[in-house]
DNA sequence: GTGGGTGCAAAGCCTTTGCATTCCC
DNA sequence: GGGAATGCAAAGGCTTTGCACCCAC
């Protein structure tokens, strides 16, 4: 699911395909997990500044659609990136604050074991978060 | 390492021992994971007010000392809890906001192996952070 | 034309900072 | 007494809300 599948599926569902939609949607699929400020500095920078009321409603609506996930990766700003990439885990940067994604199967096993195994304690688990921090490559 | 632990060690460090600082040490060192707003709210009730600044100040120091350390949970607040627990995730509760902890050695082994991994590619991890969500025992 | 989308201003929440005052050692 | 700790007020950053205006369909 690309931003042109993400627009057919809005346009099918009703939805209005304006401007800011499609530039905001293409800056959270294409960017990575991306915090609203850094949207709006995006857009400002292309020359389609928006104000931030807009951006924050725009992000509910795409979030309620289910088109865009919230990704907690710091917790003073929250990120967002595509709802359609395949399951992952982030790599944060320490210092420039760069993210890359991590795709990673081996570990599914064991966290499905321990999720399992807690489950039976009385804690249900639905879902999990795992980030690492460090230096890129850039930075060290 | 408890609270009177620490408050020796800070002692034997020659800093002050004041009221507050004995109170918020206490409610980090006993309340599991806190946010400084939960800090507050706990200090009006027991009859403790603090003004906020205090209370920020105080965690940076405690930080700074190596007697605290942050958590980074799916929240948009800090919190805090003891240095001197051993490694170990977090269990949220999506519909209390009710957190434990979660102690498992079987998933150090995999997630050194996928650390070690990585640092190969450039990336040097130093921390990570891995938290569950679902539902706690007295909500599902 | 109509309802959803947008901009603006104001406010709410968490956190930080400057400054004068208070208190621990 | 001296320096650290505290309270207060103000401000900064992220996010939300109310209201009037505008634009996509």
């Amino acid at each position: 699911m690309n931003v042109d599948d993400a627009l057919s599926l809005l346009k099918s569902r009703k939805k209005r395909l304006t401007r800011m939609r499609k530039h905001t949607l293409d800056i959270i699929y294409t960017g990575g997990p991306v915090s609203a400020p850094d949207i709006l500095k995006t857009l400002k920078m292309k020359k389609h500044p928006v104000n931030k009321s807009t951006l924050y409603r725009e992000i509910k609506f795409l979030l309620k659609l289910g088109l865009i996930n919230e990704v907690q990766l710091d917790t003073y700003v929250t990120h967002y990136e595509s709802a359609f990439l395949t399951h992952h885990h982030h790599l944060v940067c320490k210092n420039c604050g760069n993210i890359k994604e991590l795709i990673c199967d081996e570990l599914e096993g064991p966290l499905e074991k321990l999720e399992k195994r807690v489950r039976t304690k009385g804690f249900l688990i639905n879902d999990h978060n795992l980030e690492f921090f460090g230096l890129c490559s850039s930075c060290n």
